[in-house]
DNA sequence: AAAGCTTGTTACCCTCTAGTAACTACTATG
DNA sequence: CATAGTAGTTACTAGAGGGTAACAAGCTTT
């Protein structure tokens, strides 16, 4: 019934296809050959290309993961200061979210599922999130502060995105950008030191 | 080897321990054979008290949800404006986080598990904190954007505990409350209509 | 102290699904 | 058009774990 295709052709669709089915839902609520089916093939030939639904699994979260990472970062090296660094991330964040949409349910959308190995992973790309976002904080509190009001954000922009994304909600990523921006950015100013 | 314990001292205790287990491994890597154990007890006990894993996993949420719901508003009523009901919702949520701990992880933790139905119980208490939130910012924009923006918010003291519970850092609820409060209140004033 | 209810255990079934061994069919190359 | 290699399938195994039937041991009430 399937068309064949050549090795690399084939792991790209398993791929494509995976992110759309374990998106919808969830680790544990996908089999394998739920994946299989959705690629329109049999599952043997998923292990041909992944040792394991894990192992599959973690190559989605990676790859989501990566193209998160360069969308934010591309767009804050152009600029100029603290406040427009915000501006510029902020927009580049619901960007993605907004066209990377499955990725985003993967990563961070309620059915997530989160045995050792893929919370290990996620973690690391919020925490990389969160240390680039820390220097904005004002310097005059403890930097363990800075990191966790750093994770905050990250947790802001989150709970913005989770909560359109799984409404199934349209939004434009340039005003959600520019409103949660200011936000953050009036937030970020406004913390002092209370100890 | 376990002591024998009328009915409801044994339910009350299965849902203590089941709060432990569940938080720590979350819903799939946790048999019912793993509850059994901790509560030093046999399987077929768990389902004289419970229909099923299921039916536990949401009593145990259910209860969550209401200490924290009520935590957080009994704080808020004694709070005579905008700025003190952020300040003292805040601290209470992180009291909360603070010692109700499992429950926390639970509910938000990396490892909660969600179906179907524990995603609409946990949404359901999102969306309520929300809705408590949303009316403290500022009134000039629309009013799907505010409910946006609390949304936010929620994400922001969710992502900050996450960090700090997973990381199993102790911390001061009400200096990191007043903090995030401090945060939150002069995001909340700063966004304005952009469209 | 015996009947009868309550609490708990042993030992099992049954389904679901990750993973695999052995085979088939297509396609390219000489 | 045969041969070799690649892509795919059928049909299975094995183990985990949710759920239960049938039985045993404690209490308690008269």
């Amino acid at each position: 019934m399937s068309m064949r295709l050549p090795a690399s052709a084939r792991r790209e669709q398993i791929l494509d296809v995976s992110v759309q089915v374990f998106a919808r839902n969830g680790f544990h609520s996908t089999s394998m050959n739920d994946v299989a089916d959705a690629a329109g093939v049999t599952k043997p030939v998923l292990y041909q290309h992944f040792d394991s639904k894990q192992d599959l699994y973690l190559a989605l979260l990676e790859e989501a993961g990566n193209r998160l990472r360069t969308a934010v970062s591309k767009a804050v090296v152009s600029a100029a200061n603290g406040k427009e660094q915000t501006e510029m991330g902020f927009r580049a964040y619901f960007r993605w979210v907004a066209d990377d949409h499955d990725a985003f349910l993967l990563l961070f959308g309620s059915r997530a599922n989160r045995d050792e190995a893929s919370t290990t992973t996620i973690r690391h790309i919020t925490a990389e999130t969160a240390k680039a976002i820390a220097p904005l904080i004002a310097a005059d509190i403890e930097p363990e502060h800075q990191r966790t009001l750093a994770q905050g954000l990250v947790g802001l922009a989150e709970g913005v995105s989770r909560y359109l994304v799984e409404r199934g909600d349209t939004f434009d990523p340039e005003v959600l950008g520019q409103q949660v921006a200011d936000m953050a950015w009036a937030g970020l100013r406004a913390v002092h030191r209370t100890s």
